[in-house]
DNA sequence: TAGATTGTTAATCGATTAACAATC
DNA sequence: TAGATTGTTAATCGATTAACAATC
């Protein structure tokens, strides 16, 4: 074998997780643009929104084409459709909740990530009190129905928002269902094999850095 | 005037906005030990709780002291509590909720918060079938008592959850009562002034970088 | 065409890590 | 004291920014 074969995935070669990470805002602002009808944008203007150097943009972009033309800037409607092509938004992904309390209820009921291809298919708990009720619309099932609900929907994202305790313990038994993404609500950081991918919501940390500032009477940056 | 005098705040040279906020993980990882028991704890065991570097903590706490002893480690307690002194944990500081849909009612309900320090004074709203309401245990106001609730409770902080498009003339009349630090739940970045600081939590921006790595068939890192 | 802005390279900046003398 | 681990400096790594040739 002289030659290797080029690969499925990742023709890419290793994009930063801080550009990826500043894609989906670049999505926002280029969504708000075009309700604006604003047609054409370019390095300096999205610059401007986002509060970032429009070199960094350009730069950011170069990782994944070439999406703009000299001298004139992007064409609104085409950037955002690539950049939504790279992040998979496309697609409609589907999501199941796992943590029926108070928390697993506002994010159910939460009207907010429908409109951004994320439906939520399944909610799960294992309190028996909780099993069998209506919440958001979804009929709520134990946890041990999981792995069905992910084989039966094509679950590939789950959103914990169970207590702190038995935290790690669900988030492996989703890992063990297949789930390589995980949006964890508890004030914990699971830990999760290699290639498996946790975001936690954790408004407490954001405000503890916050009383820094305050409490040393300085600002960031 | 051939010499200037101390100054009052900010004695510390410029700390990386990223090391402060890893100082809230640190501090969380400490409360943990120490409600374990475990007295003594050196760089190395709290590197692999937190999967950072040892290097990376130490350079960290460097910035604000030496809290380790040579051939030993830190005491949890001690390190705990200096690390609560530097970030203003070792003092309550009162919240003000303004926005009382779906959103701001879980918030208000949340007992995450009262636990770490962030009395939950009051609570604001503009619709008035709401104003009047019990919501976790505090009566609705509209939210033109702002500057008065600000300056009776003493107010540092709010937590913002209005519909997005009240969100940026809701933190407009937030900083004009003084407050420096904002807790944004609107799915936009507010623009603030100098010196302001805003954090956003914003669960649908999280999801949109993991479908990167799910659609790509790479993993972060 | 002239003017403007991209895409990209090189320079700069800053953060992370390695290494080790200091010291408990 | 010998062994261990800190605190800190210097080396490395990576991300941001500046600059400019390419080109629309």
């Amino acid at each position: 074998m002289s030659e290797s074969y080029p690969q499925v995935f990742q023709e890419r070669p290793e994009v930063p997780d801080v550009v990826v990470s500043r894609l989906p805002q670049y999505v926002r602002t280029l969504s708000q643009l075009l309700s604006e009808g604003v047609q054409i944008a370019n390095s300096q203007q999205l610059g401007e929104k986002l509060q970032i150097t429009p070199a960094q943009i350009r730069k950011d972009l170069s990782y994944f084409g070439r999406f703009g033309k000299q001298g004139r800037g992007y064409r609104v409607d085409h950037l955002l459709e690539e950049l939504k092509q790279i992040l998979g938004l496309n697609v409609t992904w589907n999501v199941a909740v796992v943590g029926v309390g108070r928390l697993g209820r506002a994010i159910l009921n939460y009207p907010g990530f429908t409109p951004d291809g994320f439906q939520l298919v399944a909610a799960l708990d294992d309190n028996p009190s909780v099993v069998g009720q209506q919440v958001g619309g979804l009929t709520v099932l134990p946890v041990s129905h999981l792995a069905d609900v992910v084989a039966r929907y094509q679950v590939s994202i789950a959103i914990v928002a169970v207590p702190i305790a038995y935290t790690q313990q669900v988030v492996d038994r989703v890992v063990e269902c297949g789930i390589q993404a995980i949006l964890n609500y508890a004030p914990i950081m699971p830990q999760v094999p290699e290639g498996v991918n946790v975001r936690s919501i954790d408004p407490v940390l954001s405000l503890q850095s916050m009383t820094y500032y305050l409490a040393n009477g300085v600002s960031p940056e």
